[in-house]
RNA sequence: GGAGGCGUCGCCUAGUGGCCUAUGGCGCCCGCCUGCUAAGCGGGUUUGGGAUGAAACCCAUCGCGGGCUCAAAUCCCGCCGCCUCCGCCA
């Protein structure tokens, strides 16, 4: 839900963030006309409740003939009373299912344009010296006995993939380094469920233009998440929060599962874009006034990760069009892919602002002692897709992938990972 | 999957159709009293929306949704959650 005040009150600043993302910015007045007949109609519901509670009242000590004249009354005003709120109802489903597709303003700093017109904020680490034959991932994977999607089609169809030996043991490790990280950064390591309940995948936002990149499991009417920033937004929702000692961190470890509806065709190779996949997740929420530095932590803590296996990558920011609904600005770090020279895309951080912790009821107390929406945030640590960028760029000329130094004990001690004879 | 019980303010709790504008206690906050502490006294203390310069104030809210009724915390139906037991199962 958008600040409903900003709707109100400046809705030009909403019409101006929705040019930016280049969309329709008549959404805007659409939601504000919508509003006004909504609160005119509870006014007047308003009034008839107050009216017939007195009457009410009245019914109750009234005996004989004037019980009976009260009685008459009421039952006219019950009627009128019925239709005031169908009328309400009906104009704040309106206004809702209008408002609730308004998405997130942009913040200031955010250029325009689509997927392609990002800024590039920096580049760091040196890419692989190019000359000798490069092998992709899916080769070095299948040499080291470490990547099956052949058999993964077979059992779970195109997108589907077995980590086995070493691939295991490095998504593992990639993992079980970045709860580490996170821990020791304060951030709570948390197993999040992988399955939710339709209002929290709403809540967060998840459900409007990508709705159809999100599987839903009829029978049971639930949803399986993509992310685990939706059961760790959906975690706290509908509480009341104390900030004062700090932002509350938490780190999810789950399954992500998306049906990349829209990508037929692209990145059909390999485990680069898959149904299934791990992710360490950085979920964060802070005062709305500190969202801002907090999206510069959660950057900075994912460029530590990137750092420490020793990836060459480079930070965009991202152009509206690209922002999902609700998000107010995004970095990505995408790392080099020597198969393909060129970035793709490992952690992405969004700060969702107090859009997601206004649909989720996600507050705190104020300082006039009423509640006030928080702010929440989201950054990827570790996702299996960087052992995709792993392989291809530690990669030796024999086959072979050398292990960053990070990553080493988590791999009992290998410094070198070593193809091995199929079986 | 089956049977039963329960869901009222941060916690406990009263409330079986209207005078409920929901009781009382604990905790918490403010004030008074007090040499200090304890005790005592008075007031406040769900959430959301609206009104106002600020208040008093108005509407909704008794797990959620629907229904019966002039009128629902209370009666009926569905759902969700929790507890106990049975069955099944990794």
């Amino acid at each position: 839900m958008i600040d409903l005040r900003i709707l109100r009150e400046n809705p030009e600043a909403l019409r101006a963030s929705q040019r930016t993302r280049g969309e329709d910015p008549s959404l805007v007045d659409a939601a504000a006309d919508a509003d006004a007949q909504r609160r005119a109609a509870m006014a007047a519901s308003e009034r008839l409740r107050a009216e017939q509670k007195v009457l009410g009242k009245q019914v109750a000590q009234a005996r004989g003939d004037e019980r009976e004249a009260v009685l008459e009354r009421t039952r006219e005003l019950s009627a009128q009373v019925k239709a005031a709120q169908v009328e309400v109802e009906a104009l704040t489903e309106t206004f809702e299912a209008l408002v609730l597709t308004i998405p997130n303003v942009v913040d200031a700093a955010v250029v325009p344009g689509g997927e392609e017109d990002f800024v590039v904020l920096r580049e760091v680490g040196e890419r692989p010296a190019p000359g000798g034959r490069v092998r992709d991932h899916l080769e070095l994977g299948e040499g080291l006995g470490a990547i099956d999607t052949a058999r993964g089609a077979k059992v779970s169809g195109s997108r589907f993939y077995f980590l086995t030996g070493v691939g295991a043991m490095l998504e593992l490790a990639l993992l079980n380094l970045a709860m580490e990280t996170a821990t020791a950064a304060g951030f709570t390591p948390v197993i999040t469920p992988t399955m939710v309940r339709p209002e929290i995948m709403a809540g967060t936002g998840f459900l409007g233009e990508h709705a159809d990149e999100v599987y839903r499991l009829e029978a049971d009417d639930l949803y399986l998440v993509g992310t685990s920033e939706v059961p760790l937004a959906g975690y706290r929702s509908d509480e009341v929060l104390d900030l004062s000692a700090g932002p509350l961190r938490y780190a999810g470890w789950s399954a992500c599962y998306r049906r990349e509806a829209g990508s037929y065709g692209r990145d059909t190779r390999g485990i680069i874009r898959v149904h299934q996949f791990h992710k360490v997740e950085m979920f964060s929420i802070v005062t709305a006034e500190d969202a801002a530095a907090e999206h510069e932590r959660l950057l900075a803590w994912e460029e530590g990760m990137l750092a420490a296996v020793e990836l060459p990558y480079r930070v965009i920011d991202t152009a509206a069009g690209d922002l999902g609904i609700s998000a107010a600005r995004k970095f990505d770090c995408e790392a080099w892919l020597p198969s393909q020279e060129r970035y793709l895309e490992l952690t992405s951080t969004s700060s969702c602002t107090t859009f997601q912790a206004r649909r989720l009821k996600i507050r705190e107390r104020g300082p006039d002692g009423g509640t006030r929406p928080v702010a929440t945030l989201n950054g990827t640590l570790a996702t299996t897709r960087w052992i995709v960028a792993l392989l291809e760029n530690h990669q030796l000329p024999d086959g072979s992938v050398r292990v960053p130094e990070a990553l080493q004990r988590f791999l009992g001690g290998r410094t070198v990972l070593e193809p091995v004879a199929a079986r």
